[in-house]
DNA sequence: AGGAGAAATGCTCGTTAGGAGTATAAGTAG
DNA sequence: CTACTTATACTCCTAACGAGCATTTCTCCT
């Protein structure tokens, strides 16, 4: 076993004495999700920053460190972790010598009833920084304004063929013509709004014309695309893998579930075939209980099959096999 | 819009002064992929390390800052560029003071033929360090010495819920009892080796009684571990997202498409289906071309369509939508 | 008490994606 | 001319998925 190499230093203009002194601070974000009334909130410090620290020489990893100084903060336990994207671009960080590197992480718990509103750290619904992101209730109110917008900044194309292609990248990210809105772009939304200039974060890096921005609060630096990246991420992995579990208590209904899924999800989905989903996958079992009726038909109460995690590998087979 | 806070400031015992100096090292590394000869190929360094090399202030961002020396090593465009995981487990890294922090990326491009063969750099068959993944002609060869080092593994363990928590896991990882095979399971299967001391990688990490280890090169310090993580995400990838045709030339035939997936995948699959899963999806169209037959009958030159990436966001819905 | 409303639960269709296999066409190597 | 290899076209079957209808069992209102 040869020492961990710099293995390009073989490489003209790459010796490794020379990168020695390059070093960077490394910070760790997180995007804690819980889901409560219905609604999933995201942890906020000062109501507009994602929790974020310094990963010390004391962690024994970065996800440890993570998951120390997050339970440090909500004093929860929490029992998904999964790093997200870490990223170091040159607008980020301090002065010279002193790039920061990102690495943000998703986690998620239940929210605890304790938390006081308007205290720091805080809980909010995440739909306040992406408000087009819920389309429970149809399309959103505010998707004129995006579309109007998304318009003036297709206009604002002086070569054509630069139009077309921003009009295809709007018509697939969401949905224009084709009336298909798939909830799991809300990377590449955020990215053309941001693009567009419609974000009021985009305003700092390239200050524009007086482009009218849209509805939807804004977060501390780059934060709210981070938050974009989690819920894309959470989007999609809620639907081949039993997380979602993770942000519910103990024993719940399966209405319960649904409207957790639905939350995260952004749309409303099919009652029965949702049903026959979960029961055909085996995800939970009976408790015996009964749930206290919230006007109608009183539910059984359900819970989690942890085994399942044992006994089943992931699927998410695509190909023909033979 | 605050400046960019360290939002964990306020906590008690993290001032942020005390961080400022924890300053760390920042470490690229790349798993490049190519396919030739119906192989999967990895381009290492000395034949057993990835390359790698230290994240510069003067890099634009830490994609690019890979792309640039990645590009001048293989002198090749990589069309595909995606991150793996980045990680700084505390066995990594110099002495005190100096952790590291590894990134790192899987790329995509297509093996330039003059490379030299025993040359630095110097492209392998991914398979030759893991030998057990490759399932095309059956359970490959390995076969009967994993299952041998895995049941002493199970067995040596004296409580019993312990040795059924393996028993089960390497069940689900190897496919031992159901004969399902999932080929998206390789670092959970190297990780199992690796817990087993079948990996010699382990050793140094801890070092056991002599367990015997079994066949498939080793690689410097986790870079296997870091090889296995690219092959289950490419494997996953290939499933939902266009990426094989970054492996392939210009102009293929459908069997040459076949093979390379295979060659990914480390399966057969049915070819009928396969080419009916290609067309309905609109992936490939015709060149007009014949190919000098292989020793059949002539097949049809496609070409990639990459205009379908421009014209359907990925699908991917599993929810019963409403 | 009786009826409206809300939610739980059970079942039925029709369509489609995927797995598996048969059949035929069109080349090359002897 | 024949054997072999690969390309290409269909057929069949089943399970999964989208979309409903119908019935049951509560609470609340008048």
């Amino acid at each position: 076993m040869t020492p961990e190499p710099s293995a390009l230093q073989a490489v003209p203009g790459h010796a490794a004495e020379a990168h020695a002194a390059e070093v960077l601070a490394v910070n760790l974000i997180a995007v804690l999700v819980a889901v409560s009334e219905d609604q999933p909130r995201v942890l906020t410090i000062g109501g507009s920053a994602l929790p974020s620290g310094p990963f010390e020489l004391a962690h024994r990893s970065l996800q440890s460190g993570l998951r120390d100084w997050v339970e440090q903060q909500t004093h929860h336990p929490i029992g998904y972790v999964e790093q997200l994207y870490t990223f170091a671009d040159r607008d980020r960080g301090g002065g010279e010598g002193a790039r920061m590197v990102s690495i943000s992480y998703l986690g998620l718990t239940r929210e605890r009833p304790a938390v006081a509103v308007g205290a720091t750290p805080e809980w909010r619904d995440w739909y306040s920084f992406f408000p087009w992101e819920d389309r429970r209730q149809g399309a959103s109110a505010v998707d004129p304004a995006l579309r109007a917008g998304l318009r003036a900044w297709i206009a604002s194309a002086t070569d054509p063929a630069l139009r077309r292609e921003r009009e295809q990248r709007c018509a697939i990210a969401f949905g224009f013509e084709s009336q298909v809105w798939n909830e799991e772009l809300v990377l590449q939304r955020y990215e053309l709004l941001f693009e567009a200039g419609l974000i009021p974060e985009a305003r700092h890096a390239a200050p524009q014309a007086g482009a009218q921005t849209i509805p939807g609060q804004a977060m501390t630096g780059d934060h709210r695309r981070i938050l974009a990246t989690a819920m894309a991420r959470l989007r999609a992995k809620i639907k081949y893998r039993p997380v979602v579990f993770e942000l519910l208590p103990e024993t719940f209904t399966l209405l319960q579930l649904q409207r957790s899924v639905e939350a995260l999800a952004g749309l409303l989905v099919h009652k029965q075939n949702f049903r026959r989903l979960i029961e055909q996958q085996d995800l939970v079992e009976d408790t015996g209980a009964i749930a206290t009726a919230t006007g109608g038909r009183p539910a059984k109460l359900v819970r989690f099959r942890r085994a399942i995690q044992a006994e089943r590998a992931v699927a998410g087979t695509k190909l023909p096999r033979p």
